[in-house]
DNA sequence: AACATTTCATACCGAACGGTATATAGGGGT
DNA sequence: ACCCCTATATACCGTTCGGTATGAAATGTT
């Protein structure tokens, strides 16, 4: 159950050496959650391009929710990374470029068009797993609670017209983003996302 | 497997009438696929919502495959035909706001507000189920393309601006659409979907 | 009344699921 | 060397999954 060291420098120094790297296997893990879904991705999935064992992975994450959530984290502090950059754009119209055009790199990056890791599993978790889909939802509840507040700002500079509430169009936003995933998920062509973003971009709300 | 008269009027005189109606059963079986998703809704809650057993289910409607269709087909007869009258509307910023408020809805109108079931479906489905995925994107694609279509009329109406492409412009409009089911999924108030809502048709352009 | 036909209810099937008991192997501490 | 501790590998656990075999019940036909 312990994992005393969290996932690096695990330099305990008694027993049997472990033959895996874990952040290296959580990253593993991580590719099968974002193609399958948290329900849909199998322990023998996981393990098998994890290069473990189910054991270990027990030892060594807990539990297939706790590795999901490790993946989670681990997803957003790499894949995510991009929502605090764009943050920092200098308009609320670069933010919400920013946002977009990262948002479809990271989806359409490497293979196939595959959606967002939470929208994917926060959709298809129902059944079990209801602390997965209060975990994704509070996540990114967060992640637009930081856009508004973007906003706000970004109102507050004279950057946007004095008509439009940042809450609204920071869901507005969202929406977009999330519709994206869908699309994506969907197999969509990244010539059909890119249009959407440009033509929600075209449409913004000018000062 | 055969299913003579195709639900309705089943009048096979022959044999043991059976005791339940396949259009109410189907029914009970739409809203476990609308809350819990293809993959999720497991045939011991179908067959409880439904009130028969599964040899009864098995018999009438094949297998849950088959079941998934015929419910998705229901749910496109009744809770998405808003979508072929919202195309009739006369202009093309009120084709979109019928679309947008009429699934709003759609997804909040019972009781905790829901996705669409296509987006449930679809994001839903990686394992198996290959089939039921590609279901639901081909009957999205169609309907897309007929949104497509109503706006290069409305652009040959003079409705739309010149600079904006049909193509591009639905395919913006299917991804907020798509992004409020996965909001209203995630149990996002009604009032945050409208929100979104009221500012992406503010944000509409204008001739 | 006897038969054919269809539905119903129960119990069951093999497979896959997440998770674990157990025994062995491989390191440091002393 | 020996002991302790931890990771490994294999085999297994109970549960649930979608789907079905089987026999009884209920109708129309003759």
């Amino acid at each position: 159950m312990k994992c005393s060291a969290p996932l690096a420098l695990a330099s305990a120094t008694r027993g049997r050496p472990r033959e895996f790297d874990p952040d290296q296997a959580l990253a593993a893990a991580l590719q099968v959650f974002w193609r399958r879904g948290y329900e849909s991705a199998s322990m023998a999935e996981l393990t098998e391009a994890m290069g473990i064992t189910k054991p270990s992975l027990y030892a060594c994450f807990g539990n297939k929710e706790a590795l999901f959530k490790k993946a989670l984290d681990l997803y957003e502090r790499d894949k995510l990374k991009y929502i605090g950059t764009a943050l920092e754009a200098k308009t609320a119209h670069e933010v919400a470029e920013r946002l977009l055009n990262c948002a479809l790199a990271t989806h359409c990056g490497a293979s196939d068009p595959q959606g967002c890791l939470g929208v994917i599993s926060m959709v298809g978790c129902t059944a079990e797993a209801e602390s997965i889909r209060a975990d994704v939802v509070a996540r990114r509840a967060s992640s637009e609670a930081a856009v508004v507040r973007r906003f706000e700002q970004a109102k507050a500079d004279g950057d946007l017209p004095e008509s439009v509430c940042p809450t609204k169009l920071a869901s507005c936003l969202m929406t977009v983003l999330q519709g994206l995933s869908v699309k994506a998920q969907g197999g969509a062509k990244r010539e059909d996302l890119q249009g959407a973003i440009d033509t929600f971009l075209t449409m913004w709300p000018r000062r």
